[in-house]
DNA sequence: TTGTACGCGTTATCAC
DNA sequence: GTGATAACGCGTACAA
C-alpha cells in the first residue's frame, strides 16, 4: 500500500497524491482532484510510510524520552502526559531508562540520535551539561522535565519546588512546630537543591534559623536513605518534632525508623513528604505531602517540545506548575511538654 | 555522516562498506579491507541510519508494546523486562497506552504498523481475536504478555495464574477458613478467568463446594469495584471469614469497606490479594498476597519476540512463571465463635 | 494544475 | 572480493 497504489486508483500521478495528502501542499492541487485522491486513500486504507518520509525529510516524528527508572511511580504519569501531548502533534515517544547513570544517559541519547529522533525530553535528574552539549552539537532539540538548568537556555517543565517546600514548612509552622528537621535530596539534582534552599528560606522568613544539624542530605531519593538519615537524627537524640522530607520515599524511611523505635507518628513526630505518590493515602499513617501535578508536567513538556519542533525560532521557555498541600494524618501539633 | 563518507575515507565503494559493517555479510569481504572500513567508520563515528536501512529491508528493528495503562504499577516492571531483553537483540520498544479500550488497541496497532514495527507485544488483557487477526494479515509477529489465548497458536509469557490462586486459597484453608469469598476479576480477561476457575477447583479439591453467593465478579480490577463488591457481601450479611481477591486493588477496596464498617482485618475477616504490587507491605494492614515475577515475565516476553523475529520458523511457545505466596498481616485464623 | 525526475541512505543483485 | 546499479517509498524542484 503505497502512494503509487493510491495514484493508480485515483488515476493521477504519485506526486499529485503526495501533494493532496500533505496538509501544507494541498492548496497546490485542484480541489476535485484532491477529493478524489483523499477518497481513494481512504478506501484503500492508505497509511504513509514514515520511514520513507523520514528518509526524505530528515525527520522521524519521533521524540526520545530519557527517564531514570520507569518503575519509580513518579514517572509513569509524566510519561503519559508527554505521550498524550506529543500524539496530538503526530509525534511518537521513544523511551529509555538510564538508571540515573550519566554515562548511560549519554549512550541512550546516542542510540536515539542514531534512530533520528527529532528531539529528546530528559527527565533524568542530574544537573549536568554534557547531554545538553552533545545534543546541541547534533542539532537535536532538548526539553527538560522535572529538572531545571538555570545556567543554560533550555526549555523545562517542572513543579515549583520552592513553593512546594514552602507549603510543607509553613504547614508545620502553623501547627506550632519550630524544631523542624529537613531530609534533603541529593543537591546535584535541581529538585533536591531547590527544596533544600526553600526550606532554609521559609524557616528564616518565619524568624527561625535552621539548625544545621537538623539538615541531612540523602545520597538518593530512596526509603533506605530516609531510614539511614532519620536513624542518625534519632541516635543523636536531636530534639526535633517534625520532619520536612524532600520526597515521599524519604518520608517512608522515617516511618521505618519510627516503627523500629516505637515512636508514634504524628503524636510524637510529624512528617511531611513530597510528591503525593500513588497510595500515599494508604500508608500508615496516611502521609501528609505536597501534591505535584505530574501528568500536567508531562503534558507541558510535550507542549514545549512541539513548540520547538514546529517553530525553531521560538525561544526556550520554562513552565512551572503549582504544587499543593495535601493534609493527611502524619502531621499534628507538637506534643506539649 | 553516511556510508559514502566512510567509503571515501576507506577508499572503497559504499557497497563494500555496507558489507563490511554488516555482521552477516562481512564474510564476503576481504579481511584487510574489512579492517580498514571498520577503522574508518570508528574514526568518523559513523552510525548507520536505521531509517534508510528500514526502507530497504522492510524492517524497523522496532517492537510495539501495547499496555492498558502505564500508571498501573503492574506494568512498569514488565516493560523494563521487555526493554532490557529486546535491547540485547538490537530492538527498541515503542509503547502505547490503550486504556483497555479494544478500539484504541486496534488503532494503536495500526499506528504501529504504519511505523513499520516488526512485532507487537500486547499486555492488554481482553481475550479478543481481532488484534491477532489484524496482525496475522499484516505479517506482524504477536506475543502476549500477562494474558493467554488458548484457542490461538500464539506465544505468551504469563504467571501461572491457576497456581497463584491455588496458593491463595490453600493458605486460607490452612488457617482454618472454610467460608471463603472470591472477588473475581473480569472473566473476559484470561487472568480473571483462570483465577476464578482455580478458586473453584482448589475449594473442591479440599472437599468444599464454593457458595455461588460468595463469588462476585468485578467489572474492572479497581479499588472501587473491590469496595462495591465487598460492600455488597457485607450488606447481605454473608457469613464469610475470608476473601481471596483476584488482585491487590480489589483487596484494597475491601479495606475501605472494613474501615467504613469498623470491621477489623485480619481479626474478623482475612484478605489475600494478588500481584504483590509495590508498597503492598505498607498498607494497613500489610497485605498478604501472591507475588508475581513481573520483570521476569517481561523478559520472557522479549525473549519470545526475539525468537519469532530471528527465526520465523520456530513455533509459538508459552512461558509460565511461578508465583509465590507472601504472608503479611491481612490473614489470620478465623475468629472462633 | 499536474507530471517528470531525482535524491534521501541503505542493501540486494548483478557483473566484473 | 569488489564495484556498479537499482530499488525501497516519499517529497520536491523543475518542467510542462
Amino acid at each position: 500500500m503505497t502512494l503509487r497504489d493510491v495514484a493508480r486508483v485515483a488515476g493521477v500521478h504519485p506526486a499529485t497524491v503526495s501533494r493532496a495528502l500533505n496538509e501544507e501542499t494541498r492548496a497546490l492541487v485542484n480541489e476535485d482532484t484532491a477529493r478524489r485522491v483523499l477518497k481513494a486513500a481512504e478506501e484503500l486504507g492508505y497509511q504513509p510510510n514514515p520511514i520513507a518520509r523520514g528518509l526524505k525529510t530528515n525527520r522521524s516524528f519521533t521524540v526520545g524520552v530519557l527517564i531514570p527508572d520507569l518503575t519509580n511511580p513518579l514517572f509513569p504519569p509524566i510519561l503519559r502526559g508527554i505521550e498524550d501531548r506529543l500524539e496530538t502533534g503526530g509525534y511518537t515517544p521513544l523511551i529509555a531508562n538510564t538508571d540515573n547513570d550519566p554515562e548511560r544517559e549519554l549512550l541512550d541519547s546516542q542510540a536515539m540520535r542514531a534512530r533520528q529522533v527529532d528531539g529528546i525530553i530528559a527527565a533524568t535528574a542530574r544537573r549536568d551539561h554534557r547531554l545538553h552539549d552533545a545534543l546541541l552539537e547534533a542539532g537535536i532539540e532538548l526539553v527538560l522535565v522535572n529538572r531545571r538548568q538555570t545556567e543554560l537556555p533550555v526549555s523545562s517543565a517542572t513543579a515549583d519546588d520552592r513553593m512546594g517546600m514552602r507549603l510543607s514548612v509553613e504547614h508545620l509552622l502553623s501547627l506550632g512546630h519550630t524544631r523542624i528537621a529537613h531530609l534533603a535530596g541529593p543537591l546535584d539534582y535541581s529538585t533536591g537543591l531547590e527544596r533544600h534552599d526553600s526550606f532554609h528560606e521559609t524557616m528564616r522568613a518565619a524568624g527561625l534559623e535552621p539548625d544545621p544539624e537538623l539538615v541531612l542530605v540523602a545520597e538518593a531519593f530512596t526509603e533506605s536513605e530516609g531510614a539511614r538519615l532519620c536513624g542518625q537524627l534519632m541516635a543523636e537524640r536531636r530534639d526535633f518534632t517534625a520532619v520536612a522530607a524532600a520526597n515521599d520515599l524519604l518520608a517512608l524511611g522515617c516511618y521505618d525508623v519510627f516503627a523500629e523505635r516505637g515512636v508514634r507518628c504524628p503524636d510524637e513526630i510529624s512528617v511531611v513528604g513530597f510528591n503525593d505518590m500513588p497510595f500515599a493515602a494508604r500508608f500508615q499513617p496516611p502521609l501528609t505531602t505536597i501534591h505535584i501535578p505530574h501528568y500536567e508536567i508531562g503534558k507541558a513538556a510535550g507542549e514545549l517540545m512541539l513548540e520547538r519542533l514546529q517553530n525553531g525560532e521560538s525561544p526556550p521557555r520554562e513552565i512551572r506548575l503549582e504544587p499543593s498541600l495535601v493534609v493527611r494524618d502524619s502531621t499534628a501539633p507538637p506534643a506539649t511538654g
